[in-house]
DNA sequence: ACAGCATGCGGCC
DNA sequence: TGGCCGCCCTGCTG
């Protein structure tokens, strides 16, 4: 059997599709499943202490739908104070954290020479039929979980420490496919501390929540425009921000289950949406329209709302994305370029020359940062992974492998794992390189 | 406004 | 084994 197959055969993907439930449209429960945060992440290392502390006090000590979560006992994890976290929680003891929580000390930074990645065969699998829209990993540093989105509804899962089985049981090589949704995939997100949540959206109009452990995919929105990019705050995992029809953008409360904010921010659809580490209230967005904007989500006056920056493109701009420090942003477009924009408030725009046209059956490219603020990642229509330094301006180099069978369109770097890289293909492919 | 074009990949014969 | 068909879709041009 060849490196790239599990035996995915479509037989076996209308037998798998349609075993899970998809619950009928209705509101959202409140209850968002006990605390099952499994990673902890602050500095450069887990604390599996915290994690089990934090379960264990947060169905003691509630106070209303605030707790305080006293961690004395728990070893400090490199330069960082674990104190005083305040968390909310609903009625049954569980919830997520947020409040006081710095979330843009989460996560893990560094430098990496990506002369050292390598794509082994063992990381090559094919998860879902036909083109995979967005790739995702858990954010989790001890389950190596991938998650994928196609043009058809599906959501796959990978664990790549699963024993590879010479029988094609996709479920013995860790393989686990879904299908909650019609249409194509555009927004996978996972919570960082309760790991069996799931947020999926979808062109068919549909925000759902899946419950990892339960199987299903609640209904949380629903439009009958396409929702055509989802993200959220990491401050904030109670709100999702789409991206609705032709140029809409909604905040959704989801907890209370109405939108908390409508507007029109572009002229075509968007494309991305993200948020700045160092200030969550200045977001990215990237639209159709050939632009992209930077907002402060403080003023955003619901007539027609003004951009902090506009940064123009001379075609559709597939997305807009802030470096790990938050201090420069990277956009790519149909105009053969990729953005980097840089400077106190980002006055500085380098347009770096790459090669975008997709064209319809391959995913538009999406340049996105690696450990640090020094790379840029984006896909080439040669079946190579290009590194682009917005320092220098130019490509620096090329990732290639013979495994590789067909163009990497879609990225995702691994958010607690220095050189962990998973790429997506329009054959529904996953490439995973690691440090040799 | 709308018809048409171009693009890569897996599967099939 | 090679070539060619279907994909059912996006950005853009004529």
């Amino acid at each position: 059997m060849p490196p790239d197959s599990t035996g995915l055969t479509n037989d076996f993907v209308e037998s798998v599709k349609t075993t899970v439930t998809v619950s009928p449209a209705k509101p959202l429960p409140i209850v968002l499943g006990p605390l099952s945060m499994r990673d902890a992440y602050c500095g450069e290392k887990t604390d599996r202490n915290l994690v089990q502390t934090i379960s264990s006090i947060s169905k003691k000590s509630q106070m209303g739908n605030l707790f305080k979560l006293e961690v004395d006992d728990i070893k400090p994890c490199k330069d960082e104070t674990l104190s005083g976290f305040v968390g909310s929680c609903d009625e049954m003891g569980s919830g997520f954290l947020d409040g006081d929580v710095d979330n843009s000390k989460f996560g893990v930074r560094g430098s990496l020479h990506f002369g050292s990645l390598t794509l082994k065969p063992d990381n090559i699998a094919r998860i879902v039929p036909g083109r995979i829209t967005v790739v995702r990993f858990l954010p989790c540093s001890d389950l190596r979980m991938v998650v994928v989105g196609n043009k058809f509804g599906n959501i796959s899962f990978w664990n790549l420490d699963s024993k590879k089985e010479e029988d094609g049981d996709a479920a013995a090589a860790g393989i686990f496919l879904y299908r909650p949704h019609s249409g194509p995939i555009s927004g996978i997100l996972a919570q960082q501390y309760s790991l069996s949540k799931i947020f999926t959206s979808c062109y068919d109009g549909f925000i759902r929540l899946m419950d990892v452990e339960k199987n299903v995919f609640d209904l949380v929105y629903s439009t009958d425009d396409a929702i055509f990019s989802l993200f959220q705050r990491p401050d904030n995992v109670q709100s999702l921000y789409f991206g609705e029809g032709y140029g809409g953008f909604k905040i959704w409360d989801v907890r209370a289950g109405k939108s908390s904010s409508e507007r029109v921010l572009h002229e075509h659809r968007i494309n991305s949406i993200d948020f700045n580490s160092q200030n969550p209230n200045i977001m990215a967005t990237s639209s159709t329209d050939g632009s992209a904007c930077l907002w402060d989500l403080r003023s955003m006056a619901a007539d027609k709302p003004k951009a902090l920056k506009i940064v123009n493109h001379k075609r559709a701009v597939h997305s807009a994305y802030f470096s790990p420090s938050g201090s420069s942003l990277a956009t790519t477009s149909f105009d053969n370029t990729v953005g980097a924009v840089s400077g106190a408030n980002f006055e500085d725009t380098t347009m770096i020359f790459h090669d975008n046209r997709t064209g319809r059956w391959i995913s538009s490219f999406r340049a996105i940062w690696g450990w640090d603020d020094s790379n840029i990642i984006i896909g080439n229509m040669k079946r190579g992974v290009d590194v682009i330094s917005p320092a220098l301006r130019s490509t620096i180099m090329t990732l290639q492998s013979p495994h590789m069978s067909a163009i990497p369109c879609r990225f995702h770097a691994h958010p607690y794992e220095v050189g962990m890289l998973a790429g997506a293909t329009s054959g529904g492919q996953v490439y995973v390189w690691t440090r040799s």
